[in-house]
DNA sequence: TTAGTACTTAGATGGCTGTCAAGCTAGACG
DNA sequence: CGTCTAGCTTGACAGCCATCTAAGTACTAA
């Protein structure tokens, strides 16, 4: 099952019980923003001029090794809550407001009204 | 700082960068939600009848021991998304909304004017 | 008070994870 | 070509975490 999907599919907590396919899976995307260097990269990414961000200009913010940084993008990027684009020299990272919004209904009732308002 | 006083002055993430210390709390309580038996644990008690589960009745659903499950409603509550009281024989949990809801706001843009849409 | 049920806590253990150093790849520029 | 910069990958390691067993606490019932 891919992830984002299976986060698309969740009804909200209140609603019923998670099953346990779709819990994992929606445990994985919570996991990867459980975080706090994580946390602070999708907001900087998030709020960055143009919705995103070089990785040049998110390192510099850490008293982190490249390595590390390159690291946690990678568990952002495999949890499917931002993209990786090279152009040129340098790689360029947007969040995936799509699934940030499907993560935020998951977490209230009576999301369904709220996302079609979203939407319009 | 407080854990729910932390979730509910962040601003939305793709407002402004998190501050290295509300981060540092907010991945607590993501970090919590990051496993599926816990995942499933806050759902199967939010869509249980009354708003509230026993612990007994969360117990049966997993194929784990009542140590394991009692571990991870300790990790839920000290990360301030249920509550627990103690009734004669059998101890209940109930989930804490309002957490919930903050949580919700912080990972989508404009959450101020939601939640006071949803407050209505 | 004794026994029994419902959790919780303590200790142990195997697996996961955040971090770094070192090395590697991709592109830019001569 | 060679070299520089930006970023990624690998391997190693210390610390954390999910799980279990065993023991402890809280309440009920006889």
């Amino acid at each position: 099952m891919d992830l984002s999907e299976a986060v698309a599919c969740c009804s909200p907590l209140v609603a019923e019980p998670l099953s346990a396919e779709h819990s994992v899976e929606l445990a994985r995307v919570f996991k990867a923003m459980g975080d706090p260097v994580r946390l602070r990269l999708l907001s900087l990414i998030a709020s960055h001029a143009g919705g995103e961000a070089c990785v040049c200009d998110l390192t510099d913010v850490f008293d982190l090794t490249g390595a590390t940084i390159s690291h946690h993008l990678k568990v952002l990027r495999e949890a499917g809550l931002i993209s990786g684009e090279r152009r040129g020299t340098w790689v360029y990272y947007r969040v995936r407001p799509d699934l940030l919004a499907r993560l935020s209904a998951v977490l209230v009732p009576g999301s369904a009204i709220r996302d079609a308002a979203v939407a319009r």
